[in-house]
Order: structure tokens, then C-alpha cells, then sequence
DNA sequence: AGATACATGTAACATGTTACATGATTTA
DNA sequence: TAAATCATGTAACATGTTACATGTATCT
């Protein structure tokens, strides 16, 4: 149920429409919980039935742009502090590298070298995004800095990981 | 598509039975690709009907021991080698913090210390995993220990980076 | 006038979770 | 013989993806 609080999250913090929430989903949630137009439009309705949110204003090509409320707001809040994160586990990339036994030792030292390329352009994305954000606005600017330091870690790490497992299995 | 890919790749190592397979998902699976009872016997009988598995053997109970054909050994090496892995994003401890601007300052700072400390508790449950581990057995074993040493730098660095961000917003 | 951007919605399908249902064999 | 384990399956529901469908307003 973590998308409804996505939504409720970027309601917070200022009105909006379906179509911009999808953009913002597009932009500034992509690499943390992306989501669809189709699943955004139907889980508005569920959210304005369910009274978290409500239509503050209607627009021009059948605009309706939301806003939290009071309802909405305590639930966001309640998320945030009475509920645990159910941890995602599953990654594609460790089970592919769970049955490399399966392939040439050759072959998956390949494959993780490749990793290793992957990670490292990984990484120069998120510093690419760094140097373009504008790191001036309140509060969204302070957590999104912790989220993307999480990035920058995270790919970094892997970086270093697949470099060392691809020296492990070896070249030959 | 990955579970079918997960169920041939244990396959590839031994022939076991939809009961054999629940539990080795729960145990050297559970961390990187979790999966339920219903899913994998589910999946085993769509994997015989395409043809990649088939019944090797029928034992007491009901229980149907299933081995990869030559399709399905041709499969899971054409997945290893030929396409690439869809990198899953979708973290809900990161969503969380994009949106700890909603509640105090106090209350942020918190729910990162203690993300510090669930993940320190994760890591060491690697290290007590790690111990209890036989790595003695040949590919499983190197690239299970691979595939740990993945998890095992992974919770190093977010507890790391939950300490530095809890840091940053500070404790008042 | 035509292209692009704005704006919302539905349908079909795939994947994943929880709960229910049933029965056989082994072990204490 | 009762409990635990082995063994498979289905049903209901939630979530997520892709494609289809429709129409309006703005910009060149």
C-alpha cells in the first residue's frame, strides 16, 4: 500500500493534479518508487473515496487537482511513525549471480565486470543529478539530499562489490 | 518472469519435488528472491507444460520430483547470458525519508537511529549466517558466497548512511 | 491547420500474498 | 494414536504493467 503514501507525500506538500503527479513520480520518485500513469489515476479516485484527499480545484481538459485532507495528513503522519517498512528483498541482478555456476567461468566474470560498468555509470548518473538539482528549497531539499546520498552510496558499493567478485571468479 | 528462472536455476542442481524447492526458497533464496508456497507449485506445473521441466519421479504422498530437460537448461543459460537484469528499484525506507519533512524534526532524527540499529541487527545476522554456512561445496558455494558478500557490504553501508543522515538532521 | 502537450480513464494481463482445503506418512 | 511433517493444490484479493481509448488546449 506504499504507492496511496506516495501520493499522500507529494500532496503534502502542495496541490496537484493527477498529470502532475505522474511527472513528479517520473522525476524526483523515479529511482525510489516508480509508478504508472494508469496505476496514479485509479489509485486518486480510491484515495478521494476513501476521504484522504479531496478535488480542491477543477481546471481546464477536465483538470482535477487534489489536496490532502485533514484526514490524508494524519494518515501520512501515522505512516511515517507507527509503521514499519517491509523491507524489499528480491534483486535480479543477485539471483542471476546465485546460479553463475550454470555458465563459464569466463562467461561470469564477463557479467560481472559488466556489473561493475553498470554500477560505475550508475553512479555518474546520480552525480550528473546532484550538480543539476537546485539544493535550496526547505525541507523536500534536505531529505531528498539524504535519499540521494543513499544513491551515491548504494552505487558505489556496488561498484566495489562487483569489482571484487569479478576479480574473485577470475579472469580465465 | 524471474521466479520460473529462480525454480530452473535450483533445478539445474539437483532434481527436487515443489516441497524440496519451498524450502530452499526460505532458506538460500529468502534474502534475494522470496517466494510462497502457492507461487512456486503454481509455477512448477507452467514450467512443465512448457516443457522445461518434466516429472523425473513419483514418490510416496503425492510428491512429484521434477528435473530441467534440455530446454529448460538451454533457457536458464539464455537468461544468464542474454538479457538484461531489470534493476528493481522501489525502496520503502527511502520513501519514508523523502517525506520525513511532514513530521519533527525530533521524530525524523529518530526513525533514523533506529533505522541505524535494524540495520545493524541485519548485518549481524549475515555475519551469524555466514558462519553457519558449510562453503565447501563447489559453485553454490562461491557464488552464494558472492551473492553474501553482497548483502553483507549492502547492510554495512546503510547503516552507515542512516547514522550520517540522522546526523545531519540532528537529535533536537 | 497540424503537432505537441495536457488530462483522464478503462481493459487485459502478469505477478504476488493470504487463506483455505485436502490428504498421506512418519515420529513420539 | 496423536502430532508433526510431507505434499500438493485452489480461491480471493491486491498490486503492477502495457495497451487502448478519448478528448481539450496551446503553440508554431
Amino acid at each position: 500500500m506504499s504507492l496511496r503514501h506516495a501520493l499522500l507525500g507529494l500532496l503534502a506538500d502542495r496541490p496537484a493534479s493527477g498529470y502532475d503527479l505522474l511527472k513528479l513520480f517520473d522525476t524526483s520518485l523515479a529511482n525510489v518508487w516508480p509508478a504508472t500513469q494508469s496505476q496514479i489515476y485509479s489509485e486518486l479516485n480510491k484515495l478521494a473515496a476513501a476521504g484522504l484527499i479531496a478535488v480542491a480545484a477543477e481546471g481546464a481538459r477536465g483538470r482535477k487537482q487534489y489536496a490532502l485532507t485533514d484526514a490524508g495528513r494524519d494518515e501520512l503522519s501515522r505512516w511515517l511513525t507507527e509503521t514499519d517498512p517491509a523491507r524489499n528483498h528480491r534483486s535480479e541482478v543477485l539471483l542471476r549471480v546465485f546460479f553463475l555456476g550454470e555458465i563459464s567461468r569466463a562467461q561470469a566474470h564477463d557479467y560481472l565486470a559488466g556489473l561493475a560498468a553498470d554500477f560505475a555509470k550508475e553512479d555518474q548518473a546520480l552525480r550528473d543529478l546532484e550538480r543539476s538539482v537546485d539544493w535550496d528549497d526547505g525541507n523536500l531539499s534536505v531529505y531528498g539530499r539524504i535519499a540521494l546520498e543513499y544513491g551515491l552510496r548504494f552505487s558505489v558499493m556496488r561498484r566495489e562489490w562487483a569489482e571484487w567478485a569479478a576479480e574473485q571468479v577470475g579472469e580465465q
